[in-house]
DNA sequence: GCTTTCGTTTGATCTGCATCAAAGTCAGTG
DNA sequence: CACTGACTTTGATGCAGATCAAACGAAAGC
C-alpha cells in the first residue's frame, strides 16, 4: 500500500499523512489548503493511551511516525487485537461520537489530528476526500477479513508465520522494496501483543518463534531482529495462498 | 441497522435496497431515477454460488430477500465465513474487477445489482451514495472486528450464543421488535455453516447447541426453530458486554 | 413401503494449545 | 556492581475442542 501511495506524493504535500493517503491522490491546491488550516499534531510516548473505548473521540487523524494498536477487551480482561496501525494509516471515524476500541501507542507515536467537525465539513464539501476515505475502509475490511480466516482456521505455528510475512511486507514497502529474497526488519510487537493479535498466548508465540528458527524458516538476533532468508518459505508456512496481505 | 433504516424509507422508494440502504437517507428524485434506470434483479436457487473469488465481477447490488454468504477457504479446505448477507446488505466492492471470497446463496436468493461502471459513475456524480456507502462500510469493519473478538478469544459455548444472539437481533429488527423478552426465529444456517462462521466444527456446533438447550438458554423444535426465553441470559451467555452487535 | 441421502446427534479418543510454574536475559538504575 | 523489573524462554501438565466413528431422523426418490 505504501508503495503504492509513495507515486502520489506530491511537492506540495507537507508530511501529513491525511494529505499524502485521503488526498494526494487526487488532490488541488485547495483542498490542501483548507486541509492544512485546521490540521494539528499529537504525540504520544510509548505505551500511552491515545484514547479508551467508550470515551468521546472529537478527532481523527492519521499515523505520522510509529505504531498504534486498536484493541478489545472483554470484562473478564480477554483480549484480542483488531488493528494495527502504521505510519499513513487512518484512526477514528466520522459519524461516531465515541472511540469504538482502545488506541493505544506501541512506540512513540505522532499523529496529525483534525477535529472531528471541521473534517466532516470538509468531507462533505470535497468528494474526494470521502471517496479516498472509502477506499481505505475498504481495505482495512479486507484485512480483517483475511484476518478473520487467521483466527478462525489456522495453526498457531501459521499465525506465528502469517504476522512475520504481513510485517516484513509492510516494511519492505516502507524502504520501497519488494518483499523477495532475504527481508531484514525488526518486530514492532512484544511476543503478548504479537498473542493478542493473533489470538494466542504469549507462551505459545514464544515457542512458534523459537520452532521456526529451529527449522531455518528465519534467524533471530535478541528477541526481535529477524532476518527472512527466503520470503517465499515463509509464505508458504503461512498458509497463504493469495499474496495479497494486508496489515491494518 | 433495518430498524434504523426503515426510518429513511420513502414512498417514493421502490423495493430496490440500494435505494433504501445506500441513497433513501437523503435521496432526491433525480439521483432515485437515476438508479432507476441502470437496476436490474438477479435470482439464485439456494446453495448456488453467485461467484467465486477471483472471478471477474463486473456488477455490484445488495440482497433484496434470501441470505448469502461470504467464505474464504484455504488450499487444503479449511474455510471460514467472513461475512453473512442478509436483506439490504451490498455485495462488492467500486473499484475492484474481481471478487475477493466466494459468495454463496445459502437460500433463494434475489438481488438488486448495478453494471459496476455505471455504478461507480453515479458515485463520482453523486456524492450521497458514495458517502452511504462509507457508512456502511465502517458498519461491516466494526462487526468484522467484533467478529475477531470472537474468534481469537471466545469459548465455544461463548461462540455459539453470540451467533444465536446476532441473528436473534437481525430477525427482531426485521420485524421491527426490540429484541427483548421471548423471541422466536429460525436459523438461516446449517450446523456446518455456523461451524464456518465461528471457526468450529459442526460437531462442536450441535454439541453446544445441546447443551444450550439443556440448560434452557434457548429450546428447540425440530433443528432450526429456536426460542429464546430470556434474551439478556443470552447475551449473557455470549460474554457481550456492549450491546451494540452487528452482523455483515 | 423400502432405500437413499443429507443433516444432525452422540460417543470415544486424541492433540494442540492453554495453563501453571520456574528460570534465563537484558537494560536501566541506585 | 548488584538489584530490579520487564520481557522472554522452557518445562510439565491439563483440558477444550478436533477427529474418528457410528447411529438417528426426516425428506426425497423408486
Amino acid at each position: 500500500m505504501a508503495v503504492h501511495d509513495a507515486q502520489f506524493v506530491h511537492q506540495e504535500c507537507s508530511d501529513c499523512p491525511i494529505r499524502h493517503r485521503a488526498v494526494c491522490a487526487r488532490c488541488d491546491a485547495d483542498e490542501l489548503g483548507k486541509l492544512e488550516q485546521i490540521k494539528f499534531y499529537r504525540s504520544y510516548q510509548a505505551g500511552q493511551p491515545v484514547i479508551w473505548s467508550g470515551d468521546r473521540m472529537d478527532f481523527v487523524g492519521s499515523v505520522v511516525t510509529g505504531i498504534a494498536t486498536l484493541t478489545q477487551t472483554m470484562e473478564d480482561g480477554r483480549r484480542q487485537m483488531v488493528g494495527l496501525l502504521l505510519p499513513s494509516d487512518f484512526v477514528g471515524r466520522p459519524g461516531r461520537a465515541s472511540a469504538a476500541y482502545d488506541v493505544t501507542a506501541t512506540t512513540d507515536l505522532v499523529m496529525c489530528c483534525f477535529r472531528k467537525k471541521p473534517f466532516e465539513e470538509m468531507m462533505l464539501a470535497t468528494p474526494h476526500i470521502g471517496q479516498r476515505l472509502l477506499e481505505m475502509t475498504l481495505d482495512e475490511l479486507d484485512a480483517a477479513r483475511e484476518w478473520m480466516l487467521l483466527l478462525g482456521r489456522k495453526t498457531a505455528r501459521e499465525k506465528i508465520a502469517s504476522l512475520l510475512a504481513i510485517i516484513a511486507r509492510r516494511d519492505a514497502a516502507l524502504k520501497l522494496r519488494s518483499p523477495k529474497g532475504a527481508l531484514v526488519f525488526d518486530l514492532p510487537l512484544t511476543r503478548e501483543e504479537m498473542a493478542d493479535y493473533l489470538g494466542l498466548t504469549l507462551e505459545t508465540v514464544s515457542r512458534q518463534v523459537s520452532a521456526l528458527k529451529r527449522d531455518d524458516v528465519i534467524s533471530l538476533e535478541g528477541n526481535r531482529h529477524v532476518t527472512v532468508p527466503d520470503f517465499d518459505r515463509l509464505l508458504e508456512e503461512a498458509g497463504d495462498d493469495n499474496d495479497g496481505g494486508y496489515l491494518v
